[in-house]
DNA sequence: ATCACGACCTGGAGGC
DNA sequence: TGCCTCCAGGTCGTGA
C-alpha cells in the first residue's frame, strides 16, 4: 500500500495530534515484521508526554514526543494509521492504540508486514532499519552523480535499483514503474549499462512522480486511506502501472506487464528503451 | 560481495 | 453458495 507519497499523506493529516499528551497505550501482543512485537514497555513510558512533531524519512514515519524518545511506524503493504474518537469501536487487526484523551491514534495492519518501534531522537538512524536508508527525495537533494556512481556497480535492473531504499528511500513497486516510464527507461536495463544523463533523468523522474502522486494524496489501489479515512486520487493519474494492454499514453503502443524479483513491472516496450 | 528468490501474513477477486 | 487459486503498494534472510 504505502510508498513514499502516500507515508507524507498519512503524516500532514496527522498533524491535528501534534500537542496532543499521551494518556494510554494498548498492543496486541502479536508480532509485525519479523514478528517483532512492539515494545511494550518502551511505548507505555511514553504515557504523560506530548506528541510534538512528525517526521518522515522514506517510507517511515517519525513520531517525536516531549519525552527524548520517538515512534517509529512503517505501514508495511497494508498498514493505517487514523485519527479516531475514542468510542468508536476497533477494527480487527489493530494492533496497536495510543489514547489521546478524547481521541485515539490508531495502528490497524491485517497482514501484519508494518513496524512499530520507540527510537531515542537523534540517534533514529541507530535503528536498522533506518541505518541503510539513502536520501529522502523530497526532504534531501539528491545527488545524481552520486546515484549514477552506485548504478555503475550494480548488475541489478533499474528497476531493482530504484526499488532499494539504500539508494533512494521511499520509492516502492508502483512508482518505481512510473518513474522508470517517465525516465523513457527499461524496468530490466541493468543499471550499469546506464549514462550518467540517464540516471539523472531517472532521479528528476523519480521526484516529479512522487511530488505528483502527492498533490493527488496519494494512490488508493486497493484501500490505502489517510489518517482521517479519505483515500487518494493517484491511481487515476498513474501512467503505467496496473494498465497492461491499455495504450501508451505518449506512443500508443500497448502496455505491458512482466515479473522482475516477483513483483509486477509495466513498461511500454516501445518508449522505453532497454 | 551481489543478486534473485521465498517467506512472512491476511483478505479480496475471479474462476469453476 | 462455496472452494480454490492467484494476487497485493514491503522488507528481510537465505542460498546460489
Amino acid at each position: 500500500m504505502p510508498e513514499l507519497p502516500e507515508v507524507e499523506t498519512v503524516r500532514r493529516t496527522l498533524e491535528p495530534v501534534i500537542g496532543a499528551t499521551i494518556t494510554s497505550v494498548w498492543d496486541s501482543g502479536l508480532g509485525l515484521h519479523m514478528n517483532r512485537k512492539p515494545p511494550r514497555r518502551k511505548l507505555r513510558a511514553l504515557v504523560g508526554a506530548k506528541i510534538a512533531a512528525l517526521r518522515r524519512i522514506g517510507k517511515y514515519l517519525i513520531v517525536d514526543t516531549t519525552a527524548p524518545q520517538s515512534i517509529v511506524a512503517h505501514l508495511g503493504m497494508s498498514g493505517r494509521l487514523r485519527i479516531h474518537d475514542a468510542r468508536d469501536p476497533r477494527a480487527p487487526h489493530t494492533h496497536a492504540v495510543f489514547g489521546l484523551g478524547a481521541r485515539e491514534l490508531r495502528f490497524v495492519d491485517p497482514r501484519r508486514f508494518g513496524q512499530i518501534d520507540v527510537v531515542t531522537r537523534g540517534a533514529e538512524r541507530v535503528h536498522p532499519s533506518l541505518a541503510i536508508l539513502g536520501p529522502d527525495p523530497l526532504t534531501e537533494g539528491i545527488d545524481a552523480a552520486a546515484v549514477s556512481r552506485l548504478a555503475r556497480r550494480r548488475k541489478s535492473s533499474l528497476k531493482a535499483f530504484v526499488l532499494d531504499q539504500g539508494v533512494i528511500a521511499g520509492v516502492g513497486n508502483i512508482y518505481a514503474s512510473e518513474a522508470l516510464w517517465r525516465a523513457k527507461l527499461r524496468p530490466s536495463k541493468r543499471a550499469n549499462r546506464t549514462t550518467v544523463a540517464q540516471i539523472s533523468s531517472l532521479v528528476a523522474s523519480i521526484r516529479e512522480v512522487l511530488e505528483r502522486a502527492l498533490v493527488h494524496n496519494g494512490t488508493s489501489l486497493r484501500d490505502f486511506v489517510d489518517a482521517d479515512g479519505e483515500s487518494g486520487d493517484n491511481a487515476e493519474y498513474l501512467w503505467v502501472y496496473g494498465r497492461r494492454g491499455e495504450p501508451c499514453c505518449r506512443c500508443k503502443a500497448k502496455i505491458k506487464r512482466s515479473v522482475l524479483q516477483g513483483r509486477a513491472t509495466y513498461y511500454c516496450p516501445t518508449c522505453q528503451t532497454p
